[in-house]
DNA sequence: AATAAATTTGACTCAAGAGTTAAATTTATA
DNA sequence: TATAAATTTAACTCTTGAGTCAAATTTATT
């Protein structure tokens, strides 16, 4: 439906709204990244502006307070990981889709600047509930791949949810430690991590020499 | 060389240093899982106090400031976790000593009442830096048995490091959303945790199908 | 009973940081 | 050039919570 003759792309940068979304994108971002380093309360507003560049008025003509500023955080994070799990619902098995899956997410933590934060109790009673039940999406539909492994038996029977809070804890760790100028290439955690994932709950076939 | 006419624990709920020092212990622990449950910054030392039942200014009776309680927290964690260290330094080999280790971390964690808190910014710049110190030597010598584990062929090969950081990433993620009411049994969480934790780093002649 | 330790009460100081505002200035758009 | 958007400056208010303190009271010890 894209007239050749009206070329939206070239417009973008003179659109002011996509300019300005495009802007509190990347104040939301780069919010997350100084909460990720250094947490939530000893990162101050005034931090995330002269981080950015900018001053803290000016922060505010992007957002309405700094509640608002970490529940986007965490909106961001999960509309990543949406995103993945739509991505990966195809596979040959359970396994393989969450192989992909848990590969993506590394990938994505490293890669593209989005923080998975862990603050919760900082966020206002209101949007705490929000990010806790859309977590609790989030995890179901993991724990619902992993239960379908086990029904193909390319997982390992056992608590569901503990092998998904395992490997996720990893996840969550992952992006406490990670840096990007460190020591590891977010590929290769990648590679590393979905080996470690996999060969933890493998199905029957590939460990009933350990049972 | 203790002398059997005096009767050391008798007395012990009438001396009086020993008193102050389980009672400050006490503190601590508390104001641990009170870190843990809503975050550092999240909980006031008024809290802390009430939920011992006590009064702010009692509680500054056993500590010096926040940032002293906060620390030894950590303290508090990182002996618990030296001891587990020690006691498990026996093993037929690297993974047997490991799968010991591991399951008496979260034992640990979710029988005795210590945090492993994660919150390292919020400390004073001297106290993060102990903190991280230490955390560095345990991490080093959980290391150190899985390199070990990797030359005596219990556990596969690959980066040592993140094969720690794996597994302790579980462990930290852990103790955020364990719940001493909840449906898990720490028990329970151990010994599935330790499963996975084996399984997914271990040896070659448990492994070589997968690779 | 005398003494020392443990704790309460309640009022207080102080600093940090969130959030606001208005006016001036710069930058982009048409 | 005129207009609207983006940003700075700098000063200001308000709230929260850490930490202090002194006097009174309760509890344990000898």
């Amino acid at each position: 439906m894209i007239s050749l003759v009206m070329d939206i792309n070239i417009k973008e940068p003179f659109n002011r709204d996509r300019q300005f979304a495009l802007k509190r994108q990347a104040v939301i971002r780069a919010a997350g990244l100084d909460f990720c380093k250094r947490g939530f309360h000893n990162t101050s507003m005034t931090n995330i502006a002269s981080n950015l560049g900018l001053t803290k008025a000016a922060l505010y003509y992007y957002v309405k307070n700094k509640d608002e500023v970490l529940f986007e955080c965490h909106q961001q994070a999960y509309d990543a990981m949406d995103i993945l799990l739509e991505k990966n619902i195809i596979g040959r098995n359970g396994m393989e889709q969450l192989e992909n899956l848990f590969g993506d997410f590394v990938r994505m933590l490293t890669a593209s600047g989005i923080s998975l934060l862990t603050d919760v109790n900082s966020l206002s009673d209101v949007n705490k509930t929000k990010v806790l039940k859309r977590r609790g999406i989030i995890e179901r539909k993991i724990i619902k791949i992993v239960k379908q492994g086990q029904s193909d038996g390319s997982i390992a029977d056992g608590n569901s949810r503990l092998h998904v809070f395992f490997f996720m804890g990893a996840l969550n760790w992952l992006n406490a430690w990670y840096d990007n100028s460190g020591y590891f290439k977010g590929e290769d955690i990648a590679k590393h991590f979905v080996k470690q994932m996999k060969m933890g709950i493998a199905g029957g076939h590939l460990n009933q020499a350990v049972t």
